[in-house]
DNA sequence: AAACAAACCTGTGCGC
DNA sequence: TGCGCACAGGTTTGTT
């Protein structure tokens, strides 16, 4: 589900709700979500402790503790994290629940969900090494300084098609198979493109490409496909799914250059949507 | 170094 | 209506 403008959308939608609030009570009910640590650490963790605030890192959300410590979650291709009233029902599949309190406000609940239960919520201090994978990602477009000379110095000179460059998250953090597609399309490059073959002019092209798609896709909150499994903390949907060119649009003519036929091809497990037309 | 497959899970949509 | 299969936004691990 998830790539960084959905998880930049839901961070935006529960910080406001989640900082400043302290939490009073964790009901852990899939042992699975809470695999890294166990649910005793992730209770004892945040039990009476205060969130100061929010981050985002690639598609790795953390919401950060008065005691220095923090909670990381990471949605994978199903998980969400919802607000609602501690007396609304729970839907199905609703693993680890936050009971959120503070001064002159109706308490809440922090509800993470996830159908396949490939998410987790960790639990940790900084100065141990839980989250080993965050040390491991790249530039993210938005957090980070995104400049073509930090991009050029990730990015230029792989021996590697585009497709694979940009889906890897040790390069670019925050990049999936939708955004991947999208901005591909709308830098008129085919995804098995060797990445050493693009002159500098389309390497500039490709930087500013990603992070206006990105950008755009923040501003509209994200893309919700036709399962509606997406939506933000408060539950809204994105609408950025009615600006995609490519993806999930097999078989429909090009809206760019009205001549091609979008087609989808599968590799390495995943597939890819592009224009053969221009997309070169 | 890079490409690929499999693994982790559940739900949905499709063809028959 | 039911069954089986393909497929799904991600990441890690192991194998060529």
């Amino acid at each position: 589900m998830p790539e960084l403008p959905e998880v930049e959308t839901v961070r935006r939608s529960l910080d406001a709700a989640v900082v400043g609030s302290r939490v009073t009570r964790v009901d852990i009910d899939r042992l699975r979500s809470v695999r890294r640590t166990g649910p005793d650490v992730v209770r004892a963790g945040l039990v009476g402790e205060t969130f100061i605030g929010t981050r985002r890192r690639g598609k790795y959300l953390f919401f950060d503790l008065a005691n220095g410590n923090s909670m990381m979650v990471h949605l994978r291709m199903s998980g969400r994290l919802l607000l609602a009233a501690p007396d609304s029902p729970r839907e199905a599949h609703t693993h680890v629940v936050l009971r959120l309190e503070r001064t002159g406000a109706a308490s809440s609940e922090l509800r993470f969900v996830d159908p396949r239960t490939f998410g987790e919520v960790v639990v940790f201090n900084p100065d141990d090494d839980l989250v080993p994978e965050v040390d491991r990602l790249g530039l993210d477009p938005l957090v980070d300084e995104f400049s073509f000379d930090q991009f050029h110095a990730a990015v230029g000179g792989r021996r590697r098609g585009l497709k694979a460059v940009l889906l890897d998250q040790s390069v670019i953090a925050g990049i999936g198979n939708i955004y991947a597609d999208e901005i591909m399309h709308r830098a008129r490059l085919r995804w098995d493109r060797r990445v050493d073959t693009l002159a500098t002019a389309r390497l500039k092209l490709l930087h500013r490409t990603t992070v206006e798609v990105l950008c755009e896709a923040v501003a509209a909150g994200g893309s919700t496909l036709s399962d509606t499994q997406y939506v933000d903390a408060l539950g809204r949907e994105g609408i950025f799914q009615t600006e995609h060119r490519v993806y999930a649009r097999e078989g429909e003519r090009c809206i760019t250059c009205g001549r091609g036929i979008i087609r989808r091809v599968t590799g390495a497990g995943r597939s890819t949507h592009f224009c053969p037309v221009c997309q070169r």
